[in-house]
DNA sequence: AATTGACATGTCAAAACTGGAAGGTCTAGA
DNA sequence: TCTAGACCTTCCAGTTTTGACATGTCAATT
């Protein structure tokens, strides 16, 4: 129940937020460390509430509701904070077709992971400019963003040379093996 | 929908398989790249076959079905493959609790980092001693295995190292900032 | 005055996933 | 002979996630 702590602890951070903020950030901060869409924020907020870990702080002009963390929200986040992890399930559909791309002829396997490395690439110098970018304060969120934004330029760098190096892999199995001693 | 195609592909690949060698393969092959329960797969299985995928093609003696791809199948395999993927979702619990982190005292933070980076080199290792360890074939599964267990490889390096930078940097907030014409 | 677009929430059915429980078969070794 | 352990399948209840649909407010532009 990951995606519970996810709001519980933005709301927290944040001291203070509404359903459209915590969704804002789900898309941009968070948007390489956990994902959530708009029924999943407001339906947890819902059940945050009715156990007593947020509570509705103030009605804003547009029906904007700004929750609050309690004293038990706080507490609630610590002890997930703390608490030992179950080993995460990882899934990743690029890898999955990495696995089965045997079933498809050498060019358009080897295509498949040219197209994946650029897309990676793309992907690490997005998050990299936003590094520029980004005016970074001096509270725990910006810190702990930081740390969390290197992690995801880093990832996809890793992706990028991985996909190029495994396309040199194919790229070697394709062609006539040639002795070591030749050349 | 991408638990349909693993079971699929893994059936294509190998030319026919049971729940109980799918199972298996969840476990070790793809287990850094998708995983599966049980129920899940013996629930594909249900629903592959009625879609008209993959048909039992023999019954084994422990109750055993052993099943095989049809042509619709391998048709439907290859389509995938070629199809346009969305992006996908991250999600990742441990990056999650970094990224609230701030809430923990600094050096319980440190040592969460510490202990993450530890346990991500315990798990390189792992996967760089089954490397060494297996003794691979020439089939397509073999080599595209090959290129998956790489990316696990690197993945856990990546993680490793970027968990000791974030210790480092958390330790550089900590300690009293020193000019850099300092020592 | 009308329209567009950001702001803001609520609800729902369907699909996917989790974590078991339950039951049966065959083989090798004590 | 018994029994532990690997083999093998089926079913299910509960939770989480997805991908919509539905509704309405307010501010600025046209």
């Amino acid at each position: 129940m990951s995606l519970r702590h996810a709001v519980l602890g933005l709301i927290v951070e944040l001291d203070g937020a509404s359903g459209y903020d915590l969704m804002k950030l789900f898309e941009i901060s968070l948007a390489n460390v956990w994902t959530a869409t708009q029924s999943q924020v407001y339906g947890e907020l819902a059940k945050l509430t009715a156990d007593g870990l947020i509570e509705v702080a103030a009605e804003g002009p547009r029906g904007r509701k700004e929750y609050r963390a309690t004293d038990a929200g706080r507490e609630e986040l610590r002890r997930w904070l703390v608490e030992e992890q179950p080993r995460p399930a990882r899934r990743d559909g690029v890898l999955l077709k990495v696995f089965f791309l045997g079933q498809l002829e050498p060019g358009r396997a080897r295509a498949y992971l040219r197209d994946s490395a650029a897309l990676m690439g793309e992907r690490r110098d997005g998050l990299a400019a936003l590094q520029e970018e980004v005016t970074w304060g001096d509270d725990n969120l910006s810190l702990y963003g930081r740390l969390t934004l290197e992690y995801g330029r880093r990832f996809f760098e890793m992706r990028k040379e991985w996909a190029e190096w495994a396309e040199a892999e194919l790229a070697r199995h394709a062609a006539p093996p040639e002795d070591a001693d030749h050349a």
